[in-house]
DNA sequence: CTAAATTAGTTGTAATTGCAACTAATGTCA
DNA sequence: TGACATTAGTTGCAATTACAACTAATTTAG
């Protein structure tokens, strides 16, 4: 006899919903780290972020890579291009891409920043052992790909 | 002597970044679950997923499981209301508080969209062992708790 | 008792977002 | 080659959000 799914959803209990809430949590305290200082916003410091580890890259590859919308990003572009934190140039084999890259003050304020983010992680994460914070590191990645596949 | 921060950090890698590219990821896709068939936001199906648990809970009650800012709850309710999925009460040891329930038809949507959203958690952790799932679980529940303590 | 502080909830408003429409450049293929 | 489809990026605009200010009710302390 096949069990009855219950009408009642406890959310503590809620994957999608706890991921959610730790998520948030997370990003919110790390967001603190480059908001005071620096006055960027999430959406500019992981622009910040994917072109530190790939220069210029498109607004679309930033867009695919951080999973934000491509409007939201063109507009955090030109603020960052206002602040000159970064800069654009027009791709020579394509003249609808743009390349964009850290300026040197950019790149200043990112090597300011990495530091802190990587000794916040470091902080969040000594809440788990090593095989957990491995554990944890091979389910997410599982979830994600498991979670892609099933948007289908 | 100190191993020194690298001033790079590789997003895929970054732990805040990954737990917010998953839930948005499975947030996402468990949305489509109920935008489509009741035009309910992830905003407005929390509400309802936490009165189902919590009859009578307080719009203020609702910020705080959910963790969503009260001026977006209050106005997410009015919606409600509007729509007649919930009642609302004042309280009557506190006339400030408003009890919000479930109308019978809010009940009747939310006890046919929880066994889907069941489901849908049900598949997506099948990508894990019973293990994994309760490390998950025990991981998640100690990730937030730290984050918390960390804020201050 | 009552003035001051706190709390629940709503509302105004500016900023941010999401979606679609748009321009311009490039790719495809008959 | 040249019409059609696709792609990169921007922009318009309506909807949503965040934050602060506000009202009304309640609690606290002297």
């Amino acid at each position: 006899m096949p069990e009855q799914q219950k009408t009642l959803l406890t959310l503590e209990k809620y994957m999608p919903y706890r991921l959610s809430i730790v998520s948030n949590k997370v990003s919110t305290i790390v967001a603190q780290t480059y908001k005071d200082k620096f006055a960027l916003s999430i959406t500019e410091w992981r622009i910040m972020a994917v072109l530190g580890e790939y220069p210029g890259a498109s607004a679309d590859e930033i867009s695919v890579k951080t999973q934000i919308e491509k409007s939201i990003i063109s507009r955090a572009i030109s603020q960052l291009l206002k602040r000159k934190l970064v800069l654009r140039n027009i791709a020579k084999d394509d003249k609808r891409r743009s390349e964009i890259t850290l300026s040197d003050t950019g790149y200043d304020v990112y090597a300011e920043i990495v530091p802190l983010s990587l000794q916040y992680e470091k902080a969040l994460l000594d809440c788990l052992s090593e095989q957990e914070q491995s554990a944890l590191s091979d389910i997410i990645e599982r979830l994600y790909a498991h979670a892609q596949a099933m948007e289908f």
